[in-house]
DNA sequence: CGGCATCCTCTTTGATACTG
DNA sequence: CAGTATCAAAGAGGATGCCG
């Protein structure tokens, strides 16, 4: 039906792209890196533009690679979960480092650029820290995008997945670029609101996670 | 006469594969960390299989990227030279994570896969260190694939770079995948001449160089 | 509805030949 | 040396149909 295209050259860069160059395939492994499984349509919305048969060939090559499996969730769910093999979640330093690569270049997007919220979770998982490992727990939903994303830090640690908080301590709602900005610590509050971001509750707890540099950007 | 196509999505991942997600992208970066700048015919022999076509619309991508630049020599050498912006050198993280990941699979390579020796120059980079950095310096040539690589240990610094050493301590020669476990340290020196290396001077100086960790790899 | 397969069109790639 | 020109083959994108 298909042959692996490959470069056929001795070099572990030439292979890896035989293996997760095609287009998609990364966005793909960057889907079930955030959520951890996947149903078929639940990659089609954080894949806005694939075409379905692109998604169902990339999927079958990503398991006969042993990148991802699939899993026949038992009756009454029946329905088909993809997931990460051990393997696949290796390619979490890859993607790291193509996301801090990329990062630049989200200024130059234009407005109507597509964004699913979930989307923010690994960068926020990189970028955010508690810096007051001893302090009460805090909560942060983030609205922006398709549906909430919640920030919790707590004893060191910071956990962030998506859908709504319980009761959050605040709540950050704005477009994507000046939320994203604001938790990324590149703007300060006052600069964020200015340009459109509505924080509600204790701004407090946006700090206790921030990342500490505030670089003097404007445009 | 093109259009960047773009994923157009608010990802730093996506937007980091608009410019370099690319069919042989990433190999033509490959090609110019290693050697810092390349002559157009360089990278030819250095991407075997590339389309020369497809070669100048990548270089132009690139150029216009900000990833690359292109500059004319002067007389008497009369020839453009390739070389990363210092943007294009932060991709280096990116490389350096996707050859890891890639490494495993180079074991089910065909026999006649491509080689070009060059390839060895930055794992070597990553791998090798100065494990005696009192000790007096050290040269290894490596001989395999097309063309010598030096590795110098003095101070404890590894240089590795492509071309023949002046007079070395040690020259290892061998077929790509022997040689290259060897220098990895994956297989032990009798192993590797079992498997057809031959080591000609000093075994003491690869293993000056050589990672420590001697993983029991059979095939 | 979830998970594809088919069909069709359009773009990109690959191979080769040729040029300033 | 550093490309451009040309053309066939493969892949991507979009619409729709099928089947449990």
């Amino acid at each position: 039906m298909f042959d692996m295209r490959s470069y056929d050259q001795y070099c572990g860069l030439a292979r890896a792209l035989d293996v997760v160059g095609d287009r998609w395939t990364l966005l793909i492994v960057r889907e079930l890196l955030i959520g951890g499984a996947c149903r078929y349509t639940d990659l089609q919305h954080g894949l806005p533009g694939i075409a379905t048969n692109l998604l169902a060939d990339r999927l079958r090559q990503l398991e006969e690679q042993g990148v991802i499996t699939r899993e026949a969730a038992p009756p009454p769910v029946a329905t088909t979960l993809f997931h990460l093999t051990p393997r696949g979640e290796e390619l979490w330093p890859v993607l790291r480092a193509l996301g801090r690569w990329g990062a630049p270049l989200l200024a130059e997007l234009p407005d109507d650029a597509e964004f699913r919220s979930h989307w923010l979770v690994l960068p926020l998982r990189i970028h955010l820290a508690d810096h007051v490992p001893d302090g009460p727990p805090v909560t942060i939903e983030v609205r922006t995008g398709d549906q909430p994303v919640t920030v919790e830090a707590a004893g060191g640690e910071v956990r962030i997945h998506a859908g709504a908080a319980v009761a959050p301590d605040v709540t950050v709602t704005g477009a994507p670029p000046v939320v994203a900005s604001l938790l990324f610590g590149e703007l300060d509050l006052d600069t964020a609101v200015e340009r459109g971001a509505v924080v509600d509750g204790d701004p407090a707890a946006l700090a206790r996670v921030q990342p500490k540099v505030v670089s003097s950007n404007s445009r």
